[in-house]
RNA sequence: CGCGGGAUGGAGCAGCCCGGUAGCUCGUCAGGCUCAUAACCUGAAGGUCGUAGGUUCAAAUCCUACUCCCGCAC
């Protein structure tokens, strides 16, 4: 098939190979343009954008869909489907309608369940046991196309938004190319109206950790924005990244350190802190990080 | 030119301001102990202090340039 593929961060990459690994032909590769991101405000291309040239495909990164010569190029690649994982554009109707079989999503949910931007953090945030990946073939609201295929996976007490991103990208990749594989027998199914859930961009503010929410949300939190954007806390004005927590059954007053695995007392039970990075230093875990730190019993964090 | 932190035996850190014998916690190795269990005691090995210059009688420490890592902001 003749494929336009359109995807920006990580997420995507894996998808891209599995396309080209199953024989299709990238005729294009649509990704954001580079922008002056990071430390030092240096130019930064995408995941997708290095992948792609690195495959020897081209790649283009219009603005928007609002200029007729964008359109027109997208239109003149004439093909047969497009396929589209966290590109960061809407797309307009004209770009929907230009390929033989249309445009079609991989959302990181089961639909309609976390339509939007950030399923992932938003799945593991709420405590769901379960989350998965979706094909549907776009229409021009928000994540509201007919599902095409689906695969679901469960969510563990170990599963952090880096571990999740990762095994649900892969579910992605091998599911559009099971997809594409069976498109004359599929049979696309609108999604319910029950169950709509809309998973809201990740707010900065968000991350900073309340010691008196009960410890299973403190776990999911931390988990949920592990590794990005990173919950964290306070300690002596340090402040400190925590990447991942289990929870425990100790008590204390919230934010209060109860032991020498830096176990903190929540609003209800406890949470232990396994995986954290001070600023400026990498991610260690507890005992690694105590033998240079120390955070003694009975401190308070997030003061 | 966005702001800032950092690079010191295998790991995590102190020492730098105020130049003068390389230090702490842990790990490793050898031996001891066995009511200390996130055990304890004794001893040992292991570092051209990120790189390159400069200042100096003397540089981990002061100066200059560079490389790499990270936090914030975006």
């Amino acid at each position: 098939m003749r494929i336009v593929f359109m995807g920006s961060p990580e997420f995507s990459v894996p998808v891209l190979e599995a396309l080209v690994e199953a024989g299709h032909e990238i005729v294009a590769v649509y990704c954001q343009p580079p922008r002056p991101a990071g430390r030092g405000k240096k130019e930064r291309v995408t995941a997708v954008h290095s992948r792609a040239e690195q495959l020897g495909l081209t790649v283009y990164f219009p603005k928007n869909f609002k200029q007729e010569a964008d359109l027109a190029e997208f239109e003149a690649f004439d093909a047969d489907l497009a396929v589209v994982v966290a590109y960061g554009l809407i797309l307009p109707q004209r770009v929907l309608d230009a390929p033989k079989f249309g445009c079609w999503n991989i959302h990181a949910s089961l639909l309609p369940r976390w339509r939007g931007a950030a399923p992932i953090h938003r799945a593991i945030m709420a405590g769901d046991t379960e989350t998965g990946v979706c094909i549907m073939q776009m229409d021009a609201g928000l994540d509201t196309g007919d599902i095409l295929l689906r695969d679901a996976t469960a969510i563990g007490d170990a599963d952090t938004t880096q571990t999740l991103h990762d095994r649900l990208s892969q579910i992605g990749a091998r599911l559009i190319v099971e997809a594409i594989a069976q498109q004359p027998s599929l049979s696309p199914e609108p999604q319910p109206s029950d169950g709509v859930t809309y998973a809201e961009k990740i707010d900065k503010a968000e991350a900073a950790v309340d010691w008196s929410q009960p410890a299973t949300q403190v776990s999911r939190q931390i988990r949920g924005l592990s590794p990005f954007p990173g919950a964290w806390t306070t300690y002596r004005a340090e402040r400190i990244k925590l990447l991942f927590a289990s929870v425990t059954d100790q008590t204390g007053n919230p934010g209060e350190v109860l032991d020498r695995s830096i176990s903190v007392a929540c609003g209800e039970g406890s949470v232990t802190l396994t995986e954290l990075q001070r600023s400026g230093k990498s991610r260690m875990d507890a005992e690694t990080l105590l033998r240079g730190f120390d955070i003694p019993v009975g401190a308070h964090l997030g003061s």
